[in-house]
DNA sequence: TCTGGGGTCCTAGGACCC
DNA sequence: TCTGGGGTCCTAGGACCC
């Protein structure tokens, strides 16, 4: 096995700075939903000192002092140019596994006769300049090599961003010396700890410690992550995106929720965005899982945690079917006095709509609904998603994230576009109270 | 005051079956 | 005192990933 990690270099804020001209070479961070956390950073606001992943509020003073940029979370916006950047990737190899928004794996095995540095620097222009955004690429003989390449290869700037560590011995145990065992893919805090404490400390320290000892404490997971790092593959490309299993949709509010109104508003919203999901992907599921939480980081507060799941008669992409059993599983759980911060549904037990088992009289999928479904989807495809819900979907504002910083959409709505003044200068319209308008404009159309 | 969201896989233990 | 053996399925929880 050859194979390569195209990895996208600080990638929310490499999309920002696509259309923003201005945020080029400055430090920009981006925040996660409802701004509180620090979720990604430019290479000048990392130098700067922000950590990862920590909250919005107790680093604000020093982002604003020292001038970074701030950029509240535009997923309509990474999401395209992700698969901007993966239509370019499969332009160069024909079989690819995307792994998340921002990396994918190449297969390389049986390119062995080409210079893989060289053509992966080529990947590497075009991806720039067909999209934008700035990738780094590790090479290896496993996946497991391949992120320790790629990690490097981001790292050490007389790569020039690309590094193959797949058939070169001398490099490949440098490499494995200098990176800590917490780098390692598949070797998280928990881990990492618990190997420091045996004196592991290096990836190269637990690559050679023993395997048995390896086995017993970490599993096959640990087990089949070291024999990754010695060389032999245990992780196949999954070439073939696989089925979800699970479809998620959760959100913490931007304040605390007392009535039952409120998140009857939350749950039947994340009701009809599920459902919208599953019948994109062409699933059904068989059960929804529905939870609330209370605000985990108020320990003065009385915390309640509570999920109901409930099956459907008949595996369902139905949104009002899923909008009544969830909306049904809320009565259940909703303990009046309680300040909830947190709530979801998780549809599950997902099969693919002509796969579903059917009963006597009803199959998945189909009858008197599907119609309406179909039209449903039609409509807020075309005219922007939301236009059109059911009466029990009340446009409520209490449960809104805060978004205090958002760019605009700038690839998927057409009012939203980059506006081009002066030549060569972009002049994005005003970020404040952008969703406000939206929801004028949007009621004009 | 303010702390993300969406996933996967593995394991241990209990319930249950014959 | 002694108390079978071999399974499957489900769930909760823990680890990890981005």
């Amino acid at each position: 096995m050859i194979v390569a990690l195209v990895d996208c270099n600080n990638f929310y804020c490499s999309c920002e700075r696509v259309f923003q001209p201005k945020l080029r070479n400055q430090p920009v961070v981006v925040l996660s939903n409802n701004d509180g956390c620090v979720i990604a950073r430019s290479n000048e606001a990392k130098e700067q000192g922000i950590p990862m992943g920590t909250p919005f509020f107790k680093y604000r003073r020093q982002l604003e002092q020292e001038g970074i940029f701030v950029r509240s979370s535009n997923y309509a916006l990474y999401g395209d140019m992700s698969n901007r950047v993966m239509t370019a990737l499969a332009e160069f190899v024909p079989d690819l596994e995307i792994y998340s928004i921002d990396e994918c794996f190449l297969d390389l095995t049986g390119m062995a006769h080409v210079d893989l540095t060289d053509y992966c620097r080529q990947i590497k222009a075009k991806v720039y300049q067909w999209t934008g955004i700035p990738v780094s690429i590790g090479i290896g003989s496993t996946k497991t090599s391949a992120k320790l390449a790629n990690r490097l290869a981001k790292k050490m700037p007389k790569t020039k961003g690309v590094l193959d560590l797949s058939n070169a011995p001398h490099l490949l145990e440098r490499a494995l010396e200098k990176t800590d065992a917490g780098d390692v893919w598949g070797i998280g805090r928990r881990w990492s700890k618990m190997l420091a404490g045996r004196g592991i400390v290096t990836a190269k320290d637990f690559r050679d410690a023993p395997e048995g000892w390896v086995r017993q404490k970490m599993g096959v997971i640990g087990a089949r992550t070291q024999l990754e790092l010695q060389g032999t593959p245990c992780i196949e490309l999954d070439i073939e995106t696989p089925d979800k299993k699970t479809v998620c949709v959760s959100r913490s509010f931007g304040k605390e929720i007392e009535k039952i109104e409120g998140l009857h508003d939350a749950l039947a919203t994340f009701a009809m965005g599920g459902a919208a999901k599953l019948r994109k992907l062409g699933l059904v599921a068989n059960a929804v899982n529905i939870s609330i939480r209370t605000n985990v980081h108020r320990k003065d507060q009385k915390q309640h945690s509570e999920s109901a799941t409930i099956a459907f008669p008949t595996p369902s992409s139905d949104s009002l079917e899923v909008l009544s059993v969830t909306l049904s599983g809320l009565k259940r759980l909703f303990r009046p006095g309680l300040k909830y911060k947190r709530a979801g549904i998780l549809l599950l037990d997902l099969v693919r709509k002509e796969d579903a088992s059917r009963t006597l009289f009803s199959t998945p999928g189909e009858g008197k609904t599907k119609n309406l479904m179909s039209a449903f989807d039609d409509i807020n495809q075309r005219v922007g998603s939301g236009l059109i819900t059911f009466g029990q979907v009340r446009r409520s504002t209490t449960w809104y994230m805060t978004q205090n910083h958002v760019s605009p959409r700038f690839t998927t709505r057409w009012d939203e576009l980059a506006m081009v003044g002066e030549p060569g200068q972009i002049n994005p319209p005003p970020l404040k109270n952008s969703s406000a308008e939206l929801i004028k404009g949007r009621r004009k159309t």
